[in-house]
DNA sequence: ACCTGAACACCGTTCAAGT
DNA sequence: ACCTGAACACCGTTCAAGT
């Protein structure tokens, strides 16, 4: 027991703000969102949940410096690519594996608007689009458009996690309760829907994602006449 | 105070699911995701909480419950186009418009996967897409691109709409607010956020959303090699 | 100055007791 | 059969008391 927490916090080590952070990853790593609680953090830190807030506002604080953590990370491992196109294709990838393996990202995401890990999402899209030489009064709808659709998808597979977990699911499992459920709907009011149930085990999501950006990026080269 | 409650509910009168979601449209339309408690819902009710279990399995069934009620409707007033695309494009401003009313649609639809409004959202979605006679191969990704797109903003509007609420903001103060704080920016860190700040404040976000929307669909046309 | 942890104000949900 | 509302287990957050 004692142990366990000299692993995190040292005897007689100071509480900080990156120690709480850290701790606080491998909290919503292991447990997920819901397994984030201020208790939880306290023991993980051997102290109380009252310390905590000397270093930490509050909860959307601390969800928050725990996604721009991840996502400042995926930043610094951004290759240079010759075609803008390319390194904002790598960049969204990037993102897409990062909330992949950890969930709580993408909800972090949607839900702590004008925070440091979206504002850095945001740039990290305009400076590419920047870099197309996209006219003026495009960039912001392009930028948008594709900043919008990343926190979609990351939005939808936070959901998703979370639905998996609290019903112990695998992917496997997920995929096949939907498709069932799917195919057991009215074939009049949802046609779409119950017509690609079946499809929808052997589906891979990066490949949907990668699409999807594939799509906006094209539109934005064509609506802005730009030769590739 | 006893005529408030008669008027949701007669002194007799049973309690039932639509009467319980109706109710629980009418809090979060005036106090938002946080307004929405088991305890003011059953005030509004006229009976304890303990009752609405009857006719609700829990919060999340309550939620999806009132965002497919609204979904619903936004379906119901959609009107036939002759065009494929004019039609995603009047959908999907429906849903936008929907979300900008009522912001907690947006939150629920990014947070409750597989439920019936998002099963509805998608499937208005596909039909469209598939008039449009994409390539079969890329059906799928086409619609997800657009859905996940319109569930995305949706999301970021839920958001942004919670902090202005919590805040007491109005949408300018909201802008004014973003305005400042990314011209204090770092422009070595964040180039583009922080150049783009001064034009926050006078951008429209539905001309944003539909200008996405466009991107999309031009992409989805152009790899598609649709003639229109 | 910083930590401690009991206390507070709230949740969603349950369930014995009532009608 | 349905409602009632106290009770339960749990949150985030605060703050007086300790070191």
């Amino acid at each position: 027991m004692m142990e366990a927490k000299r692993k995190v916090r040292g005897r007689d080590a100071a509480l900080s703000r990156t120690q709480i952070v850290k701790a606080a990853i491998v909290i919503l790593d292991r447990d997920g969102e819901a397994g984030l609680t201020f208790k939880a953090l306290a023991e993980r830190l051997a102290t109380g949940p009252g310390a905590i807030y000397g270093y930490i506002a509050n909860k959307d604080d601390l969800l928050a410096a725990a996604c721009d953590a991840i996502v400042a990370n995926v930043m610094q491992g951004r290759k240079e690519c010759a075609d803008p196109f390319d390194s904002i294709k790598a960049f969204a990838v990037g993102i897409f594996d990062a909330i992949d393996e950890r969930p709580w990202v993408g909800a972090a995401l949607v839900r702590l608007p004008g925070q440091s890990p979206l504002v850095r999402v945001l740039d990290a899209v305009g400076q590419d689009i920047r870099a197309l030489d996209v006219p003026a009064d495009r960039e912001w709808a392009s930028t948008m458009a594709v900043f919008n659709y990343i926190v979609g998808v990351g939005g939808q597979h936070a959901a998703n996690a979370r639905l998996a977990h609290s019903k112990h699911w695998d992917r496997t499992e997920m995929l096949a309760s939907l498709a069932r459920s799917w195919s057991d709907l009215d074939a009049e009011e949802y046609p779409f829907a119950q017509s690609v149930a079946p499809q929808l085990s052997n589906h891979d999501d990066r490949a949907d994602f990668l699409a999807g950006i594939e799509f906006i990026l094209v539109g934005i080269r064509t609506c802005s006449r730009l030769i590739v």
